[in-house]
DNA sequence: CTCCCTTTTTTACGTGCGTAAACTTTACAG
DNA sequence: CTGTAAAGTTTACGCACGTAAAAAAGGGAG
């Protein structure tokens, strides 16, 4: 049961039986050689156990054909739903992808950075941390590979090639929603861990004035950058309860682990949101994460599109790669997000 | 401001006025070569800009310092968060790591087995899919890398390293608990998408029959094989309580996904589980999910020790590593899983 | 200044495969 | 059977670095 194994291309040859450069040619696409070779050669590999060398290969190509993948943090459903998406997308380009986590530090994003430029990646897929994020990092990348920001975009970096949700629409959309079926709401803010934090609050605050109604945020934490969203959630939303406002409000979260969060401190005071009593509590989140539809209430949400997103990206840096514009004109893509009405609001 | 791109070590070696080979012990390990020499470098290196060629590195080493982590599936905060510990382990061991997942397809997992070992990395650590996990991809890998099995153990492999949670004990213990404050749980079953499922069912028997209870299996999908926990959970409770149940059961569900599902058919049937009624709805679950606390109620739950499993796990694929003992006797090392007793049982 | 040891340089080869050019074989039509 | 194009082989070089051995340079003690 056990097959010879066989190190080298080389050995592989001799054993087979054909010279190494139509083997090499073989391995790149079977069609490049002849029917009846083709078929000798796949006898040949069926009998034998090898594996070519994955360093060897990409050492003297002018293409690797590897895209990396950089994303803050994997312990929320939105960047693993993100990065699923994402290496689809690339694996249906063509393309093998490495992806590697920032776990929220700079140093290790620097790292993975650093890493992927010395594999002579064919390109790089940035979802940034935020202001904490190394700026020249980023410029050393777009100066060097194919590289495309996805999900943030730090407002340092105006001219590099971007895709991601377009917040003033999202926001604007349950902003508005909320305000047509209810009261006005406030807006729960989320940690400022990237941009999109501050975005979708003054996508809020413009919506808000756009409206004639007057916005008011809680909940901002300048200083602290963490990913706690649910405890923060909870937390502001259980001080603004106890401080004596009745809970007939509607309350915008600025995502919908936040809103998770806010709901629990709902349901202790004794609170169940909901856009069916006039007048009464109601909680919005923002991203439709999975498990939206089966909190108690339901989430109502707007989601992004987070598959076009991938899809876009992917697209986009491929067609950088392809056409080798390191220095053409940036391009923005941002995509609309789509309301998910739910019970909670 | 922008530094001269320096691309091979022997262009840095001209730039910078000392010898390739010296230059190659450096970055090795500063250490090894005279202080003025190393200070002579690293003045060099800061005036240009130069990483040295990832592949070409790894190419001609007895060891690459890559560790292979394959995950099954990433939309899931267990894993998300496994993963993380498991690259804060591998990192802190020396090691940089490259994790794919495989997204619960049988043919990427074996893929990124393939790449792996392509890639000669020095060991590999595998969470593995059920049933559908090739097990000749295993056996292969087994037979040439040190390679370990994380989370969950194919039956068909009885002598690999395995690092996991001790189901006995953990499902065992909150069997225990259930039936200690309140009446003997009835056992919500989950898709079996691998092993844990199974393990964690016959552990409830055991236990149940050990305390003289008889026990009750609901939502077992035998063919089924998807990832949706929650819809899983609702669907089975919601249509357990619509056959005349009436709502006065202890459920253990078999992980906390499953129990959010059933806590919202629980809502949705106006039941409120929690311990406080004598005699009500209990809902319990198992991971210790990170949004547990959050639910409404609070979900009780068993915590797996995911971070002692990822630590272990590297500790004993470093070792083999190390000693070479690849034909070795299998080491079977598993955690207990720890009470969280919340509000929901 | 000389001897001896340490550090560095020179030189050379190896890693596994891509790739190009020149040459030889094979296939098929005329 | 012959001519011609397609397919295959041989040969040779390159990729960027690891590594070993020999030769040269440096540094301190006597």
């Amino acid at each position: 049961m056990k097959k010879p194994k066989v190190n080298t291309m080389e050995e592989l040859a001799e054993a087979i039986g054909v010279s190494r450069p139509t083997l090499s040619r073989y391995f790149q696409s079977p069609e490049l050689v002849r029917r009846t070779t083709s078929l000798k050669i796949q006898r040949g590999l069926a009998k034998v156990e090898y594996v070519p060398n994955f360093f060897a290969t990409r050492l003297n190509r002018k293409s690797t054909g590897i895209i990396g993948v950089i994303i803050p943090y994997l312990n929320d459903l939105f960047f693993s739903n993100l990065l699923e998406c994402i290496e689809i997308a690339a694996m249906e380009a063509g393309y093998s992808v490495i992806s590697k986590c920032s776990h929220s530090d700079p140093t290790i994003e620097a790292g993975a950075a650093e890493s992927f430029m010395s594999m002579n990646v064919d390109g790089v897929l940035v979802a940034p941390l935020g202001n904490q994020s190394d700026a020249d990092v980023h410029q050393r990348l777009q100066s060097r590979i194919p590289f495309v920001l996805v999900d943030s975009r730090p407002a340092t970096m105006p001219d590099v090639d971007f895709v991601g949700t377009n917040h003033v629409q999202s926001t604007g959309l349950i902003t508005e929603y909320l305000c047509r079926v209810g009261g006005p709401p406030v807006f729960l803010a989320m940690p400022r861990v990237n941009f999109n934090a501050l975005e979708r609050e003054k996508a809020y605050i413009a919506k808000m004035n756009e409206l004639g109604h007057k916005p008011t945020v809680i909940g901002v934490q300048p200083v602290e950058n963490h990913w706690h969203f649910e405890a923060h959630g909870e937390a502001v939303l259980s001080a603004h309860l106890a401080r004596g406002q009745l809970g007939n409000e509607s309350i915008l979260c600025a995502n919908d682990r936040v809103a998770i969060g806010a709901l629990r401190a709902a349901a202790r005071h004794g609170l169940s949101p909901g856009r069916g009593r006039e007048g009464g509590l109601r909680i919005a989140g923002h991203d439709d994460n999975p498990l939206c539809p089966f909190t108690v209430p339901a989430l109502t949400t707007v989601a992004q599109n987070f598959e076009a997103i991938a899809k876009a990206s992917i697209s986009r840096l491929v067609a950088i790669i392809r056409t080798q514009v390191a220095g053409g004109a940036a391009q923005v893509q941002l995509f609309d997000g789509e309301l998910k009405i739910r019970e909670s609001a």
